[in-house]
DNA sequence: TCTTTTAATGCAACATAGTTGCATTAAAAC
DNA sequence: GTTTTAATGCAACTATGTTGCATTAAAAGA
């Protein structure tokens, strides 16, 4: 049952625990996977309005809570920061085709970076 | 003048060098970076018609002389495959927030690779 | 508790990008 | 010159993202 935590974490942000904004907390939270906002929409057992999700989804990012990206389709997907993904670190993300988790891979290394040609 | 080579790449195709397929050809070849749908519209001198615009670079991304890719926005960018872009080896591509252009990095390190830990 | 303040929500509306169908035009093939 | 096929443009539609505004609900204060 996440909806404690999910509702602590809000409220220590200075945000109000709806049942909305909880729920859509739990989705994200109960995954390690990134949602566009359609998928999200689906999986709710409770009908929020498409802005709402938006703009809830939003101020979670501001938050830090969750993390947007722009999945291969060119779709906004969000995903929840389990690790706090607090090390600031440049890192890539990886996609499964088939799973359609999404994966935080380790920091890019020096020797790496050191190759990387300075353009114009 | 970038006029007939472009020609030359469009006839090896089987494709109708039109003045339009020409134009459009030769924005992409005549620079290293990544042009949206909307940026290539307003670089024309010729009126085209997007959804033209939007076929055509189709159908250069099927033979392989453009890359399709998502920018950080979300939108689709088209990039002219100067090297051939044949080296099927996986690797990102760097985006330079000031100028737009879109580079080729080098393929990931083996090393690095490796530290890829398997999902689930 | 009642009132005030502020956050959350939903509706309407609009922007942009991507996409498909269909009719028309232009080029190539015969 | 006629036929065939590719290219083009218009209309229309979908999905996503976004903003403004009015309404509702929660929290804070009296």
């Amino acid at each position: 049952m996440s909806r404690q935590r999910a509702k602590e974490i809000l409220k220590q942000h200075a945000k109000r625990a709806t049942e909305k904004r909880v729920a859509l907390l739990r989705i994200l939270m109960d995954s390690s996977k990134a949602f566009t906002l359609s998928r999200i929409e689906k999986q709710l057992t409770i009908p929020i309005d498409r802005v709402t999700i938006y703009r809830t989804l939003h101020s979670y990012e501001m938050m830090g809570l969750v993390t947007k990206m722009v999945d291969h389709k060119g779709t906004c997907i969000y995903m929840y920061n389990h690790h706090a993904h607090n090390n600031s670190n440049v890192h890539p993300h990886l996609r499964c085709k088939v799973c359609e988790t999404v994966v935080c891979l380790p920091s890019l290394p020096m020797e790496y970076m050191n190759k990387l040609a300075k353009h114009e």
